[in-house]
DNA sequence: ACAGTAATCCATGGATTTATGGAGGATGCC
DNA sequence: GGCATCCTCCATAAATCCATGGATTACTGT
């Protein structure tokens, strides 16, 4: 009654397996994953950050929820989406590693969304040192939504599309650490272009709010709705 | 002319990384990849080993290498598939965690094929207090090729199919401490059975040889044909 | 109860993926 | 060269996945 003569059973676990491997499978659904990644959001907000049809991004949101990767909170007349746990974003960063190292079609995408030279970084470490030493301001450029749900202490929060019109908020001699998502996100490199655009001295952090968190660093909540 | 205007682009980084979501989206390439973790192999070894058609494990493979998840190697007439690096490993590891944590089909795929009760397990750092303190044997029950490419230092290998005829070699009065590829692997369950059953006082370790490595833990190599 | 909003369910056509046979390269041995 | 071995490439049929529109369910407010 060895458990190698049940054959069938080791592709069934194997499958299973393979379940959770097919919920990455899509880019849209990576997508989603990212967007969740930074909080919790109901459907048709992810549907419109995603650029996705409803039905489409809750179809989306069903496969990924049958791999157990999202866990689902209904309010009222909407439902909210958030990730099953950090194990799932931790593995959500390692396959995009994973594929930058290792995939050739990766970086030229890479280059291709984010531009060419994405201009000086600073890291996590390096971010440390230039706070407690110099005059720095850290500012967070996602969505104030997604500020609320969780930002490195101390950040300042201008939402990129905002960020032209309340420039002034910053103080004119500072240095400007800014960050968004992650190491993939757009909104950082934006900003930085336009700030070092109008004279400020603006540098981008290495990657985002998911490191950060996956990183077990302090994270701040605003709990004001 | 911020990147952010120009979409599209955006949906070609996320579809690849995607692409390699698709490598995982695969009961039997993440078979492959399984028996990859323990070391190279000819496609024909690997295509026996998962019960796969030749051509469609060459497939599976192709897959894998265009994902950059494995490289390939020429020695005369046959082509030896490696892991592309330990990176590699770590994702496919952490995804069958992610998946068993999250993803309800897991635990009952699980129970099938490995026996609803794998007895008494012991931890690495368990077995490093054994080693100290006791009268241990340590047994990789692996192929003999696997053991050859890497295996705990001091591990005696006795591939589980030869187990019944040999376990003469295994002194009588000692605790054996029974190991094979990896959390999910048949072979200890398998082996540890067949011990006991014969009046031995053998016990599983908690994992393999895959989480072994990549804890970064010694390994010896044979380099013996 | 009724209307309205949010999200899921269902059916469908179009695109991908999978397994498998057979043909086609590459290499080594005689 | 001729031949065998090991593997990849190609073509195909079955199965699966994806996006979308229309219907349905769940809940709120009046």
């Amino acid at each position: 009654m060895s458990a190698s003569t049940k054959s069938g059973t080791k592709a069934r676990l194997y499958d299973a397996f393979a379940a959770s491997g097919k919920a990455l499978a899509s880019g849209k659904r990576l997508e989603l994953l990212d967007l969740l990644a930074q909080g919790e959001r109901t459907v048709d907000a992810l549907a419109k950050a995603a650029g996705l049809n409803l039905t489409t991004a809750s179809a989306h949101l069903q496969t990924l929820k049958q791999a157990g990767f999202v866990a689902t909170r209904r309010e009222g007349v909407r439902i909210h989406y958030r990730l099953a746990g950090d194990d799932v974003a931790q593995l959500f960063a390692l396959l995009r590693k994973v594929a930058e190292r290792h995939q050739t079609t990766v970086p030229p995408a890479r280059a291709a969304y984010l531009g060419e030279d994405g201009g000086p970084e600073v890291t996590r470490e390096g971010l440390r040192a230039r706070v407690e030493t110099g005059d720095v301001v850290v500012l967070d450029v996602r969505p104030a939504e997604e500020y609320r749900a969780g930002h490195i202490p101390g950040a300042v929060s201008i939402p990129v599309e905002e960020l032209a019109d309340r420039i002034d908020e910053l103080p004119e001699n500072a240095d400007i650490v800014v960050y968004c998502r992650g190491e993939y996100c757009v909104l950082a490199y934006d900003a930085v272009r336009l700030l070092t655009d109008r004279g400020r001295r603006a540098i981008r952090l290495n990657d985002g709010m998911l490191e950060w968190r996956l990183s077990k660093l302090p994270v701040d909540v605003s709990d004001l709705t």
